[in-house]
DNA sequence: AGATTACCTTGAATTAAATTCATATCAGGA
DNA sequence: TCCTGATATGAATTTAATTCAAGGTAATCT
């Protein structure tokens, strides 16, 4: 008899396309999924997935499968959360911060979603630059702070987001177009645009550049677009995310490439303090983020 | 976690009001309903019942738990529905023969219900009075059977709708008017109104009368409002389904007794082959049955 | 071609959880 | 006050889900 927990798999295999990761998704291993669809498969007496040698594809049962799945897990998560109204303990406070910049890209429709959700929840987004917006937390002026930091101690909680690419941007006639891989060595001498933040908050720099003990003339530019802008007049390279220079390489606007073997990738985390890391609501401002965010950030990997 | 197995006992308690019934809906025990929704309270911190002295009443926070239970478990079966049909599972014959003529009272809205649901299956009701309408199962010219009869053999499977009272029905100045329940002895000497069946077929016949030694005269009418002019212009008195004269009792065109001291009850059951018991098809032809007879039907009980 | 990697599957062992059993408890009606 | 008809409870049991430890397979790299 199929049960919601094998609707929450069936949603996270379709989320991940991966055993592997859908099991961390749901806290199992990989082999209770398998025996998890397994059952459901002899049960219904139907395939649900086709095996590929990269994961699972959805048969058109699977996917009716999955359809019920997306509709009923909403409808429990209504109804729980209508649960915590009837008991007044769906409001709060939710003040977020961020560390990275590029985040401004997807939060705004992230906070949409949720305060359609969570109309009691008081969500606001601190403006400005903070310089350790972890502290922020401490001096409690924010309940959540996204970035690639983590805490320190065990008082707060990192919930995971999602990792991402980033590409060195380069003006469309550099001269390293032609390499498929940029190296640390390769950017001698070039000038670096990046947001006006300290240089530690700069993956490139803190991750690749210092290591191999290179420095770069920095020039700075608040926003995204205006960095762009400054690559293709020539004025420098940046570092910035896949999903963020996508439509502008497609416009052979600039052009992207990997940074080293394996590509300079970031985590992103939410921190929140340990008391409010169970909370429904905080819960699912992350949860709609990861839902979104793989929705509509392309490239990027759920954590 | 909340699991469908809990959203199905919940609509179950909600469908009989007491746990030990409920229990035997969803084929647990009593016991193990109480647990079972203890621990959904302790989950949600929240009462969903107020337990008065008989059986369940539910909170608001149980009724916004009942209300997903009723959108999720349609949408189950939807889903299962519709995964029948992508095997080509869902079609088969389902011809109907009814044993009690006051069965046709309710039969139409189930049937429309059912061909929405299952329309590759052709569902058909056998006209006309049988006189054995299990004979019809083993020769192969019906499905489904619904009555009060059970099967002999082994072969067939009597699955249980639900029971109804059989109220006397007499004229409004009737001598015996005055007394609230109607015993045997009472009714010498009366006219006896029935459909045209033979006497076995006639639960007051059967079990009250004949027990008693006593013959009353009989006269037939095809159809219950025929049955009930003649009982109002005072032609005789007649046996008929609480449902089907409340009505009429209201309009105080007839008045209705109860039979002896717990009433006259009748069982009804339908009767399938036992290799179409488990088709999936059967199985929501008499769930909507019973659910379509508890909704619409005054004062009967599911069994 | 051979090794490596990144997947999924399988069966047995284990662990966890749900269910039953056997009472206990409670409320209302005669 | 004592039935009757309900639900609650705790321990024992049973059932079911999960993990563990290998095994298999296909694609990719070297």
């Amino acid at each position: 008899m199929i049960e919601l927990r094998h609707l929450r798999s069936l949603a996270a295999i379709a989320d991940t396309g991966k055993l592997v990761h859908a099991a961390s998704q749901v806290h199992l291993t990989q082999s209770a999924l398998s025996h998890q669809m397994r059952a459901l498969e002899e049960h219904y007496g139907a395939a649900l997935f086709q095996r590929t040698g990269a994961g699972l594809r959805f048969t058109p049962a699977g996917q009716r499968l999955l359809q019920l799945a997306r509709e009923t897990l909403v409808a429990v998560a209504d109804a729980e959360r209508d649960l915590l109204r009837l008991k007044g303990d769906a409001g709060g406070d939710l003040r977020i911060a961020l560390e990275c910049h590029t985040c401004f890209d997807w939060l705004m429709p992230v906070m949409d979603a949720f305060r359609g959700r969570w109309p009691e929840v008081e969500v606001d987004l601190l403006a400005g630059f903070h310089s350790d917006p972890l502290a922020l937390l401490q001096s409690g002026k924010a309940e959540l702070v996204i970035g690639s930091q983590k805490p320190r101690g065990r008082d707060y909680v990192a919930l995971p987001l999602f990792r991402f690419e980033i590409l060195a941007v380069l003006p469309v006639e550099h001269r390293l177009r032609a390499k498929r891989r940029i190296e640390a060595a390769d950017l001698k001498g070039e000038t670096l645009i990046t947001y006006p933040v300290p240089e530690e908050r700069i993956d490139l720099i803190r991750q690749v550049l210092k290591p191999a003990g290179i420095k770069l003339t920095r020039r700075t530019a608040e926003l995204t677009v205006a960095i762009l802008q400054l690559v293709a007049s020539r004025r420098g390279i940046a570092a910035l995310p896949n999903w963020g220079v996508r439509n502008y390489v497609d416009l052979d606007y600039v052009i992207a490439r990997r940074i080293g073997a394996k590509g300079l990738w970031s985590d992103l985390h939410a921190v929140v303090p340990r008391a409010l890391a169970g909370r429904p609501y905080v819960t699912e401002f992350v949860d709609i983020i990861r839902s979104k965010c793989a929705a509509g950030l392309d490239g990027i990997e759920l954590l």
